[in-house]
DNA sequence: TTGTACGCGTTATCAG
DNA sequence: CTGATAACGCGTACAA
């Protein structure tokens, strides 16, 4: 590796000791205010840079966290490890990214790897597999604070991030009733996410409070790609059971429904109307324009950093707490009732 | 921070010295059967992990390698950084992540946090407003190599990793050539970065290979963005100068023609036939599907990082490297010839 | 076969 | 005001 300017070489360079080079270069007031001068000027000759490795042998801080996110795929996650990133470059802080690929057991040896590079603290999205629950309070128990974000687990007691899902569902399915809608069923995402059974008791609160019907077939589990919402979809129209109007679980569901109305000769909206959740760029650029919940990714980055930072560097460590970020409903043209009025 | 075991836990545990421990832990012959296996279990007990900071300041190497890419936004940087972090996890380096944001001030400065933090090489991929080239140079003069990727500087000499823009351009414009389109436009990227300047050689050679006419009207300045390519559709439109297909500079570009052709009450492949280049997965979504060049990103990050490698660890490090990747033209919908035949 | 001593680069403590 | 020393955790040359 690249040979770098010491401590020691400074002093050797104006023959004084490596303590009294410390001290000056830390702009100490128990310095000789000519000393400290003639350090400075040297250490900027020599391009000194202070030696991070030994600084967190000597504070007993590895100064890294890590991060376990479920892929890289879509621009969700992305997007959110950027708000982490920049937290962390403010604070000095190195980020350890590692990606579980959805199963479990890559994020359990995600999870062992993060902690033999001893990070200080581990932001983490579950995978839709499930969770390991075990590992986290482990974690947790033996001083590595956790701080989940978007998907988050139900039974770990630790900081959290999520976006009000349960209301952000009830909303989108109010627009669509408040559209004139009647018949609405929702696409539903894996049963075991929590961000699904919320958005999946939002869909069904604001379908109760309106008096709309709804039975078994009016909610369908459709996972979280394309494929199954085309699936779902298809499955609908070979029954000819059509609702007017589907709140899907995410983006790649709703875009996977269109893709099978399209096919079908079907029109959306005027057929049927769908409503997203995620708000992926696509959404913009599809035909018709896809309506859709847009989450406030970079925001969820930079939070999920900042509980994580306090639970690391506060002593005691305060007390957990789960941050409600603010959603929005982009209301667009897949979701205009064009029989209405 | 977590309290980890450390050697000198175990040796006194078993009332010997750090030495031994250490020599047993790392399985040499030299030490006695009985101890090193005493040794093991109470390693294991104690739940030992050695300590990588310690041993990065022992060895004098940081191990860890930097990578800045432009932006997160797309999902092509996220997945070559996918390949990286394979590399980088097989062979125990970290991976400090930046992100320039298309900016070369914000380069310089993510150059130097990565040499602050002593990385041992750099992965980049050049911003489009162009390239620092000196710096590039001086950290590769000062001992850290750069191995460029994606985005390449044009004047520094390193390791590179590109895919064969030139050809796919060629080859993709021949594809409209040999589809019966004759009146064909190029939307170019930032005159600035290689892969634009590539890109429009290939389709220029491929024109002059087939004596089509190519006028100083032929190519547009497109930019990398959506509405760069809504634009360039927009100014021909409203020209009324409306060629029969048009080979884009990426998927974005061509989406936002596609847009401006639509609004236009045009159609495509009917009016205007589109041809795209990197793949994002809009392409399989939109309507028509979009004929698009697929880049191969997660071999790409895999490549490059193995490059970097060699040249950190092979002394002397090797020659310096040019990899070109294959790509390969998804033909969809949006570039048929429906008048064909 | 095992223990002692040192160095990696830094800061804190204590003595001068 | 400045210098010597120890400590962080590890591996290793050298001594026992």
């Amino acid at each position: 590796m690249k040979r770098y300017s010491t401590l020691k070489d400074i002093a050797n360079a104006l023959n004084i000791s490596t303590a009294t080079v410390s001290r000056a270069l830390a702009d100490r007031c128990d310095v000789n205010q000519e000393t400290k001068k003639l350090v400075q000027e040297e250490a900027k000759r020599q391009n000194y840079k202070p030696n991070p490795i030994a600084l967190r042998l000597q504070n007993k801080r590895s100064k890294t966290i890590g991060l376990v996110v479920p892929e890289f795929k879509s621009s969700f996650f992305p997007m959110v490890i950027a708000g982490i990133q920049k937290v962390m470059d403010e604070s000095g802080f190195q980020l350890l990214i590692t990606e579980s690929q959805e199963s479990m057991e890559v994020e359990r040896r995600n999870l062992k790897l993060l902690e033999n590079n001893m990070v200080e603290g581990i932001l983490i999205s579950i995978t839709r597999e499930g969770e390991n629950t075990n590992l986290y309070q482990e974690l947790i128990d033996c001083g590595i604070p956790l701080v989940f974000f978007n998907r988050v687990s139900s039974k770990v007691i630790a900081s959290k991030v999520v976006i009000d899902d349960y209301k952000r569902a009830f909303f989108a399915t109010e627009h669509l009733i408040y559209s004139g809608f009647k018949k609405i069923y929702h696409f539903s995402g894996p049963e075991i996410l929590m961000v699904s059974k919320e958005r999946k008791k939002g869909f069904l609160d604001a379908m109760k409070k309106h008096h709309l019907e709804v039975t078994d077939k009016s909610v369908l589990t459709a996972g979280v790609f394309m494929d199954k919402g085309f699936s779902a979809m298809q499955l609908l129209i070979d029954k000819n059971d059509i609702p007017e109007a589907i709140f899907c679980f995410n983006d790649p569901t709703a875009l996977g429904a269109l893709k099978a109305i399209k096919e079908a000769g079907l029109k959306c909206p005027d057929d049927v109307a769908l409503v997203g959740f995620s708000e992926t760029e696509i959404a913009q650029l599809v035909d018709p324009l896809l309506t859709s919940v847009e989450q406030p990714t970079f925001e969820m980055g930079e939070t999920a950093a900042r509980l994580l930072l306090k639970q690391i560097n506060q002593t005691p460590p305060p007390e957990v707490e789960t941050v409600c970020l603010l959603a929005k409903l982009n209301i667009r043209k897949s979701s205009i009732n064009t029989h209405k009025g």
